[in-house]
DNA sequence: GTCTCTCGCCTTTTT
DNA sequence: GGCGAGAGAC
């Protein structure tokens, strides 16, 4: 007997829920994937359903993973269900009835780098003009008219542009058939359209599967939300759960509505709202919940919880990224006396921030792990094994095939890939097959037809063993031994190219882990098992600091949590200088995402000067640490000037006041202060231009009551900006038109009467 | 054909 | 600060 009584009662509410949709709005930290998992199990040990005919649909393969755990523990000895990610889920039904439904059963999966080699060849095909016609706006308009399920015939083209979009998609389409691949959205895109066309297919498995529980719901597309809605329509069983103000993927196709408007795309659904949060102490659920409320059209949710007050959230006001990272290093350095490592994490808007932070920490010998960043399976070395092993399960991959006919180089140039492309277009086939009728008809001069010959030669033999049964293992082994990719990279003898020889060994290792493990060990397994897994989710078994986007950070939690780089253009991250209303409000949503993962410290910090692009920019704070009630806050300077960062509001709404404040009466030293709107900068209206390819102010940087020149200082080159006046004892006062950089620094300087000079900066002042 | 250097692009987030 | 693409030299 399943034991209920740790559930609440709206959660209970939703475990026990008889028959038809449900809606479960999941605030964060309610307990959402214990409603899932014992909703589960309560089908299964309560009401008899068998765990086959229940279908649990997750977001990342990670919380797949541990779904199928949970299940597991509360259902010992029962077989578990159907759980995966909607791309998984869909690779696994196109192959299991891809003669059905006319597709090749060796697919392969092509991702964004496959997709955009592929665009880039059509484009040229198409003698388009690449600038005009971009291959990644391309792949995101096919991506969304795919996601919209729209065909190419369903484009209407009401511009040239459109048009040639409409005519790129349908090339498009036709190559991915020919090549055998298909992309990510493919996989969705398709077996929707499988399921409408196909009444065998789609009765069958309507009828199959009693139950369907989504999670993450809000994140769902209109193609995921059409997918379960057929796959649902025979029970109605569809268990969706999801917070909306946890949606964080709009720029992907992730569309709100599907959970808002749940109730009124299923009439009879019924709604529960899980509000208590078991996770986060007072403090830091009052201020997410003061924070998110500032969206419109959200669902009506009141979260509460019964945890203890806690410490106050601590708002830190760092010099510049450094001194952030330095600010984040003592916190470790002390809180490590209560915490682990691994229960700490810091949490950053970009990639790009992480460096600086990846530096402090190895610098004070904290082990860390970075989530995500370049993922192993999308390095140039690991790809190029990868895609001789694609083409030994489907020659007809042409991308994969054009990607190792000269990896490593063996002589086959520029021209003789174009005229072979030219053949393969003309003959309307595969550049594999091209390959091998050019090479039997010898329509290459000789030296080409050597080279050819010898590639074909090579590939063909792999294929043989390929179709004898070999193991992947021993095929990629072999490819390797008889490629010399590996010999090569040995005979470079750089550390970089040690780096590529660990990753390609590692990589073979995975093959043969994979080997050993899998039920059916079979190449295009592993490939397919590849692809859809993101980055290899490391155990998080060993006590490392974890560093991560936020993004990474969804449906996680961790004692300490901060979040760095809370400034404005950082977080809430804009690109230009506008912020569109509902832009804005997903970054917030990302905001409460950050904070809600936080159970017992929470710490904001922002730094008042940040390099960014390479470009010196003023810091301003969020405006999500405004909206924060200030008595859930204590601020901690770093920066001493007496100014204690910015000016925080009674009301904790100060918006527009400045780590800079311009309502400091006295500041710079006179006549230095930073004169932006005069200089003729790109002068953002939140974010002032003040240097730029200049290296950041030295950490601890000076105080911002100070002029950002400083001698002592200039022979670091720094603490010039664009637009700067300056003085020269020889040319007089001039104004600072770049800044160059180097040993010793120079600037470049237009003076008045002297004209523009370039200057070392350690002979400047400010005038 | 190959290698190297420079330029210019971009950096939001991922299955 | 990092990468890919293209141009130019060998």
């Amino acid at each position: 007997m399943l034991d209920l009584s740790r559930l609440n009662p709206p959660q209970r509410e939703a475990v026990l829920h008889d028959a038809g949709p449900l809606v479960v709005f999941a605030g964060a930290g309610s307990g959402k994937t214990r409603v899932i998992t014992y909703r589960i199990a309560h089908l299964v040990s309560e009401r008899g359903v068998s765990p086959s005919q229940i279908l649990a649909v997750t977001f990342t393969n990670k919380a797949a993973g541990e779904m199928r755990d949970r299940i597991r523990v509360l259902l010992p000895g029962v077989s578990c269900p159907w759980v995966g990610t909607f791309h998984a889920i869909c690779a696994r039904l196109l192959r299991r009835h891809a003669e059905a439904i006319n597709l090749n059963p060796q697919f392969v999966i092509y991702d964004d780098t496959d997709q955009k080699a592929m665009l880039t060849r059509l484009v040229r095909e198409l003698d388009l003009d690449e600038r005009r016609f971009v291959p990644r706006e391309l792949a995101r308009q096919i991506e969304a008219a795919k996601r919209d399920m729209l065909g190419p015939e369903d484009i209407t083209a009401r511009s040239f542009e459109q048009d040639v979009m409409q005519r790129v998609y349908a090339l498009y389409e036709e190559r991915m058939g020919q090549c055998g691949a298909l992309d990510f959205n493919d996989l969705i895109y398709r077996t929707v359209l499988a399921l409408r066309k196909h009444d065998g297919l789609r009765t069958m498995l309507q009828r199959f599967w009693q139950h369907i529980l989504v999670d993450e719901f809000q994140d769902t597309n209109l193609s995921q939300l059409e997918l379960v809605r057929v796959l649902a329509a025979e029970h109605q069983n569809l268990c969706v759960v999801g917070d909306d103000d946890q949606s964080i993927y709009k720029w992907r196709g992730a569309d709100r509505r599907n959970i808002l408007d749940f109730k009124t795309s299923f009439p009879s659904a019924e709604v529960v709202k899980l509000e208590q949060n078991y996770r986060s102490s007072a403090h830091i659920l009052s201020a997410a919940t003061a924070v998110i409320a500032r969206n419109s059209e959200r669902e009506p949710k009141t979260l509460w919880t019964e945890n203890p007050e806690g410490e106050k959230i601590r708002v830190i006001v760092c010099a510049d990224e450094r001194d952030e990272a330095r600010a984040i290093s003592e916190a470790v350095r002390k809180l490590r006396d209560h915490y682990s490592l691994a229960q700490m994490v810091i949490f950053y808007r970009t990639h790009a921030q992480s460096r600086v932070l990846e530096e402090e920490m190895r610098a004070c010998n904290f082990p860390y792990r970075v989530v995500g960043g370049q993922r192993f399976y999308e390095r140039a070395e690991v790809k190029d094994v990868l895609a001789y092993l694609r083409v030994l399960v489907n020659p007809s991959d042409d991308v994969s095939l054009l990607r190792i006919i000269n990896t490593p180089v063996r002589g086959i140039g520029k021209t003789t890939i174009d005229k072979l492309l030219d053949m393969a277009a003309q003959r309307g086939a595969s550049v594999w097959s091209t390959l091998q009728v050019a090479v039997a008809e010898q329509a290459f001069p000789k030296a080409a037809h050597t080279k050819l010959a010898a590639f074909t030669e090579l590939m063909a033999d792999a294929q043989k063993r390929a179709s004898q049964g070999r193991g992947p293992g021993e095929l990629a082994d072999h490819v390797l031994e008889k490629t010399g990719y590996l010999q090569l990279l040995r005979a470079e003898d750089t550390a970089e190219a040690d780096g590529r020889i660990e990753n390609v060994e590692e990589l073979v290792a995975s093959i043969r882990e994979f080997e050993n493990e899998a039920e059916t060990p079979t190449l295009s397994q592993y490939l397919e098992l590849v692809t859809l897994q993101s980055n290899a989710d490391e155990v998080n078994a060993d006590d490392k600091l974890t560093l991560m986007t936020v993004h990474a950070a969804k449906g996680l939690e961790f004692p300490v949590v901060w979040v760095a780089g809370l400034e404005e253009r950082v977080f809430p991250l804009t690109r230009q200088d506008t912020l569109r209303d509902d832009d804005l409000e997903e970054e917030r949503r990302l905001a409460y995402v950050a904070f809600t993962r936080a159970e017992q410290r929470l710490y904001l910090s922002y730094a008042c000067a940040r390099r960014l692009h390479g470009d010196l920019m003023v810091g301003i704070p969020s405006r999500f640490i405004d909206e924060i009630p200030a008595e859930h806050v204590q601020q901690v300077s770093r920066v001493n000037t007496g100014y204690g960062g910015y000016a925080r509001g009674a009301a904790g709404a100060a918006s527009g006041s400045y780590g800079y404040g311009s309502s400091r009466p006295s500041g710079y030293p006179s006549g230095a202060r930073p004169n932006y709107g005069a200089s003729g900068n790109r002068a953002a209206p939140q974010q002032r231009f003040i240097g730029t390819k200049a290296p950041a102010p030295k950490t601890p940087a000076r105080p911002p009551g100070e002029s950002y020149i400083d001698r002592s200082d200039a022979d670091e080159g720094g603490s010039v900006f664009i637009g700067m006046r300056v003085r020269h004892a020889k040319y007089g006062e001039g104004q600072v038109k770049s800044v160059e950089g180097g040993h010793p620094p120079r600037v470049t300087v237009a003076f008045t009467g002297w004209g523009v000079k370039q200057i070392v900066a350690s002979f400047l002042e400010p005038a």
